[in-house]
DNA sequence: TCTGAAAGCGGAGTCTGGTTCCGGATGGTA
DNA sequence: TACCATCCGGAACCAGACTCCGCTTTCAGA
């Protein structure tokens, strides 16, 4: 888990090379983001990154423009993350049901170890989101699952697959808003109704 | 539906009697609070309902210490909506699991209509709130539905109450952050989710 | 009815935290 | 080495929640 960040994903064309620093700076800026937000969330205030970035807060708005596009910033490491381990474990898996239940346990999982990411999911999952990053490619991945899982029959077809991106988001907020009980009960509880009976 | 808003409830014992003027402000400024929130939800400012209900900030917060307080009194009301509206169809409704989907769909057709109640249910519903208001009563009875439900075999026993109310927490997220689609269905997901099969 | 003081009022001012601005420093190229 | 476009830091700005206090109103009790 290097902190590359390289300039893909949600960065758009980067017409002209960044100076040295500034890239340098946006690397800092990204990993202070990350553990911060991480363990504490929304919380954190902006100067309290840069402090932690050894940069003036200027420097942080360069990169990013507001607080929430840090936020997703900092998070988007994540939606890879748990798109790799699902695709590693996904040929272990009996159907698409059973693939979807493992792709809400990984998102439960980071969810539970990641504060900033959950604020992502809970507020801004499936909302209208800019192609190409990891987040929309998990989006696809889901849309895609759900599609197959009614065309061979395991998921109910009354459905659209953005509802069940909906229901993620909302187990978001679920796990969020009462992190000690067993998340995995909602996961149970959303998985069991989505299937055909 | 008259605006009473009595000293009942929320409210602790009221030692000395408020004086008229002051009872009169307390009204105008929940009524006002009712109609901004329950139409632009938390955009809208402090000073914007002091100002609908003809009074000054420092009266809005003598009787509400918080926004989050005044949001959540203005509120209130609709949880004994719910809770009437749900009485008067319970005996309509074959078992527990539809009577808690009659009580989801309640709760997701307040939402729809009141953005303030969405803001509260999706912050703070189980969350260690105060007995005695109609927002406790409504979870009590939620409580009492699912134990029931169990009891007679309808409602999956490998779940906790609590769990059916952080669900209907992400219910309110999902309606929230999609209010286009269609949320009955997510309201059929979790149902078919709580069943026992 | 009159009166004193407790209760309440208004809204200017405080405070917090996100965001902007700009004079000075720096990296990279000719 | 010099030039200048790019970048930097952090003080200043601004919005919006909340506080404070001098003035006003209510309402027992006389």
């Amino acid at each position: 888990m290097s902190t590359t960040s390289s300039s893909q994903g949600i960065d758009a064309a980067p017409l002209r090379r960044r100076r040295a620093d500034a890239e340098r700076n946006r690397v800092r800026v990204l990993d202070a983001a990350r553990e911060l937000f991480g363990q504490r969330g929304d919380e954190v205030q902006m100067d309290e990154v840069a402090r932690r970035a050894g940069v003036g807060v200027g420097t942080l708005y360069r990169h990013y423009p507001t607080k929430e596009a840090l936020v997703a910033a900092a998070a988007e490491q994540r939606f890879s993350e748990i798109q790799a381990a699902y695709r590693a474990a996904r040929a272990d898996v009996a159907d698409e049901l059973e693939a979807l239940r493992l792709l809400l346990v990984h998102v439960g999982e980071a969810q539970t170890r990641d504060r900033g990411f959950s604020i992502v999911v809970e507020t801004t999952l499936g909302s209208g989101d800019p192609p190409g990053g990891a987040r929309a490619e998990l989006e696809a991945e889901l849309t895609a699952l759900v599609r197959q899982g009614q065309a061979s029959g395991v998921i109910r077809p009354d459905i659209d697959p953005a509802d069940a991106l909906a229901v993620t988001c909302g187990l978001a907020t679920a796990i969020v808003r009462r992190p000690a009980r067993e998340w995995h009960h909602y996961v149970d509880i959303i998985i069991d109704g989505l299937r055909t009976h």
